[in-house]
DNA sequence: GACCAGGTATTGC
DNA sequence: GCAATACATGGT
């Protein structure tokens, strides 16, 4: 719970002690976000809600640097979900299969972060057949390009908005090598911006409804929408499926449905996916 | 040079 | 409905 969360606060600093089930590796690099950067073994630098943040975990202790307790508060103590307790939430998933407990004992320190809908939207939408390292360099580019520098900072941009992004042409998207997927980011740019889709109202509707809407948009089928309400909504029942996870399923879990996860599915198939990216000789 | 990467749209049956 | 194929780009 946040309220047993100890924190002290030194100029541009806060410090998070006795933090459980917290590893920024593990969370940074499991595949969920894009736009963070190793800095040494136990620290990163990366750019989420217009803002750019240093943090470095030592042990049970997490540092954040070059920010204050307003943007803690009313950022990134919910942008890493310091707020839930998933020593709670693995309780609820730790009997259903031994391979699941195999994963989670590989990292249990994954926290899902509650990441912005559109650029969380707009990333998964390019990350479709492409990996990692280039997602990450086609996002980079294109904040680089179109999103605002932040004020203060070396070279960071933020992501670029909606609005910002629907006035452009697929060949102005040419220099940042997205390929087939730049009509798509324009769809779902514009589909954004002139409010046929509202991002905010999928907040309230169903897993089913919401993927539904999500899909109004080219270039977004089930795992892009997945992806996006796990990530983007801190919808944690969704469970996408790419093809780690179609080789897992296969290998572990033949015939069963995604609904034997429950409504944690989208944690166990971060710890699945994670562990078995790391240890791919778990699978066939 | 073929194959793959956190898939999806299109086509053909 | 379901299976096969094209799709931009860059790295093995």
């Amino acid at each position: 719970m946040f309220s047993k969360l100890i924190f002290k606060q030194i100029p541009d600093e806060i410090l998070i002690e006795n933090i459980n089930n917290f590893d920024l590796s593990q969370t940074l690099d499991c595949g969920q976000c894009f736009r963070w950067t190793k800095i040494s073994d136990n620290s990163y630098q990366g750019i989420a809600y217009g803002k750019v943040l240093s943090i470095q975990q030592e042990k049970n202790n997490i540092i954040l640097k070059n920010t204050n307790k307003e943007d803690f508060n009313n950022i990134w103590k919910n942008y890493f979900d310091l707020i839930t307790d998933y020593s709670e939430i693995w309780k609820t998933l730790s009997n259903i299969h031994p391979f699941l407990s195999e994963a989670y004992n590989y990292c249990p320190g994954i926290r899902i972060l509650n990441q912005e809908p559109w650029e969380t939207l707009c990333s998964f939408i390019i990350s479709q057949n492409n990996n990692i390292p280039r997602i990450k360099k086609i996002i980079s580019n294109m904040c680089e390009l179109f999103g605002d520098k932040i004020p203060n900072s070396e070279n960071c941009f933020s992501f670029p908005s909606p609005k910002i992004l629907a006035k452009l042409s697929e060949n102005d998207l040419s220099p940042i090598k997205c390929g087939f997927r730049a009509k798509y980011i324009l769809d779902a740019a514009s589909k954004i911006s002139n409010q046929e889709i509202n991002l905010e109202s999928i907040k309230n509707m169903s897993i089913y409804d919401a993927e539904e809407t999500l899909k109004k948009i080219k270039g977004v089928g089930p795992k892009v929408a997945q992806c996006t309400l796990l990530y983007g909504f801190h919808r944690l029942e969704a469970f996408p499926i790419d093809v780690w996870l179609k080789k897992i399923m296969a290998t572990y879990f033949q015939g069963k449905s995604p609904d034997l996860f429950g409504k944690y599915a989208g944690i166990a198939q971060q710890y699945l996916y994670h562990y078995s990216r790391m240890n791919a000789d778990k699978l066939f």
